[in-house]
DNA sequence: AGGGTTCTATCACAGTCGTGATAAATAGAA
DNA sequence: TTCTATTTATCACGACTGTGATAGAACCCT
């Protein structure tokens, strides 16, 4: 007996389906009648659920920063208050908890994949700009309340700016993201992880 | 009196063209027909001297990476022997190897953007492929030999994995170049000098 | 069974793209 | 001048893009 489809799991399958082609073929080559036959659909079916292709874009985009954003929270209230543990398991657990942001696994890698080839298109794309903007201040503002964390426990050596520890982490992240998605033979999942952590150890009181 | 056309300052007047369109509008946009129109030249005319796209694209690309080539190799040779240097003198200079690869300024800021655009295309364009990879593996090869040098000649802390901190510095420079070409408003050039100078400082012999 | 909504499917249009082919104009040497 | 190579300019083709319009099928409710 069949029944009206759910729109949005129809929204969420042609997202997931965007998002293979995104990963498989580049942003460039993810065009509406690519996308519609990754899902299986036709391309009148898919402008059903989505009038137009900036509202695809912009559904898709915001649905992966939701989507990390729930994983991220996750992992902070797994976490529970710092200060519970003790000093060297707080350095794992914020190793953990960046490493959301790093492509260790295929899930992540494409999320890192898409969010590489959605921000640089950003750059010259003004329909994307805004929410490139709110991920780069959100990844800022993460990194920022763990490293303020990580400080009023006393963890961290003292004497650091918080200010340039912040840009310093991001850029890391964002480097070593950019590296293992690109060129994932020159930097494997394990040798990313072993940078992150000898950057937080380097910040930590030793 | 006119004469024949320079062919290769054709070629070059093409290619800063190509950059401009990049910087402007994005490698996607950077069509046959956009870069004859900022290069002031028919259709036709370009085509003459590319014979098809890709030839354009990879000639553009090489001659990106000649430039900032040359411009290290110049680097290289001011600063001459690192030994004869004092200590802080040492780490000024590996300062200013390394910042070459910033966007500090608006050459090396398209430089930057026309990288990241080119290298992100790479990933799903087997055509961009060989050079993103031996860009990647260069880069990789001028931190360590830096570090190399720098531990050689005693600037650097005792205890460190070249190989590690030869993949930190490098993600770092990466992630600093993509932020501060992506959101200059977020990381500008003094704060990623700033990045740079502390984190060189943190490897080095206290 | 009828009626109205939801969903799927198809056509057409104007725009862009790279490229092949070809012609016209120009420059320099004979 | 005449001849040849170089340079510039146009047209056409097939392929692709997003999108408007429209029609038909499938579905749920009364």
């Amino acid at each position: 007996m069949p029944k009206y489809v759910d729109p949005e799991a129809r929204r969420r399958d042609v997202v997931d389906a965007l998002f293979r082609v995104v990963v498989r073929d580049g942003l460039q080559r993810a065009s509406l009648r690519a996308v519609a036959d990754e899902a299986g659909l036709n391309i009148g079916s898919l402008r059903h659920y989505f009038a137009s292709q900036r509202e695809l874009m912009d559904f898709a985009m915001q649905s992966m920063l939701d989507r990390l954003g729930a994983r991220l929270v996750r992992r902070v209230e797994e976490a529970g208050d710092l200060g519970r543990h003790p000093g060297p398991e707080r350095l794992r657990l914020a190793v953990e908890l960046l490493a959301e942001l790093l492509p260790l696994d295929e899930v992540r890698r494409a999320e890192v994949a898409v969010f590489l080839d959605f921000n640089t298109a950003a750059r010259t794309s003004p329909e994307f700009a805004g929410l490139a903007r709110r991920t780069a201040v959100g990844a800022r503002e993460l990194v920022r309340r763990l490293l303020g964390r990580l400080e009023a426990t006393g963890t961290l050596r003292p004497g650091l700016d918080l200010d340039t520890e912040t840009e310093r982490l991001t850029a890391l992240l964002d480097g070593l993201g950019m590296t293992a998605v690109l060129h994932p033979d020159l930097l494997g999942a394990e040798a990313c992880l072993a940078v992150l952590r000898g950057h937080l150890g380097d910040l930590a009181a030793h």
